[in-house]
DNA sequence: GAAATGAAGGTCAAGGAAAGACAAAGGCAA
DNA sequence: TTGCCTTTGTCTTTCCTTGACCTTCATTTC
């Protein structure tokens, strides 16, 4: 049976088709529609719309505040599975592999190599060990995404 | 749905481009355009055109008064002053401020400045507070000696 | 020329609007 | 039962908007 949050799902999933990719709504109006809790579609945007379902997230509260969400398409399937792949836990060493291959097979330039090697080193995350590696995990695909999504705007124009 | 402090910084923010990189304004006239309490450009100047964004603002109160903004373009030397005046704390709204204005002012590249983006966001630091502006600084300072130091040798060669 | 007056802009706090975080409760399938 | 998903509710944080009061400056008045 479908529950709500597969019917909101649904909701979504037709607003970002209709805006090729984008799709901003509003929180509070959403719910009314749906009469349901305002947190009921914070919920179903973070288990349907999250990073690792390749999208990029973007908000913005208070008076005129909106939640914008961007569809990323990796068109390579290598690229999707290492997205999955990174859990919740990032090691140092398990990032510079990561980031090595995406350089080495000219998925990624070198500034961008150099900068995400930096956000992901120990000396910028100061953080005791289990909290480090999973920032690391945040950071690490928040950044993937990032750089991808901008890959193909700029692709497109 | 765009606020009314989203209007008013379109507005200036044509005018300055009019202006070839400098407005002046008068508070109380442009309240009445809007419609709004004069206290309210004052929020939109100061949320939208501060220092951080590249910004000069000059005011003169009392008979003939007027507000002037001067954008002020960015050069190499001042980069080194952004890495200092980051301290060991820094918030989202001030990455994104300074992300902003190497971007718009060409000195960093589209692609970067959204990874760094995604990389300072508060959802990819998923921290408590304190701990969250802090390790945001170290990352911030971390990306952006790396894609100076990147782009410097790129250049030499 | 000094004092009064009015016309600006500056500051700050309060209130409201909207999204985020998180925990608790409910439901359902194995 | 137990363990996931859902769903809701409460509290927090961020951002916008307004209003009251303060300070500064130019102009008028004496």
């Amino acid at each position: 049976m479908a529950s709500l949050a597969d019917l909101i799902e649904a909701y979504i999933q037709r607003l970002v088709e209709a805006g090729e990719g984008v799709a901003e709504i509003q929180r509070t109006l959403l719910a009314e529609r749906f009469r349901c809790a305002p947190s009921q579609i914070s919920y179903v945007i973070s288990s349907r719309f999250s990073p690792e379902r390749g999208y990029i997230i973007e908000s913005r509260r208070g008076g005129g505040g909106y939640i914008r969400l961007i569809r990323v398409e990796l068109e390579d399937e290598d690229l999707q599975e290492m997205m999955s792949q990174v859990g919740s836990y990032l090691s140092q060493s398990e990032a510079y592999d990561y980031l090595e291959r995406l350089f080495d097979e000219g998925f990624m330039d070198e500034k961008t190599f150099q900068v995400m090697r930096a956000a992901t080193s120990r000396k910028a995350l100061t953080l005791v060990l289990p909290d480090r590696d999973m920032i690391r995990a945040n950071v690490f695909k928040a950044m993937l995404n990032a750089y991808f999504a901008t890959r193909q705007r700029s692709e497109e124009s």
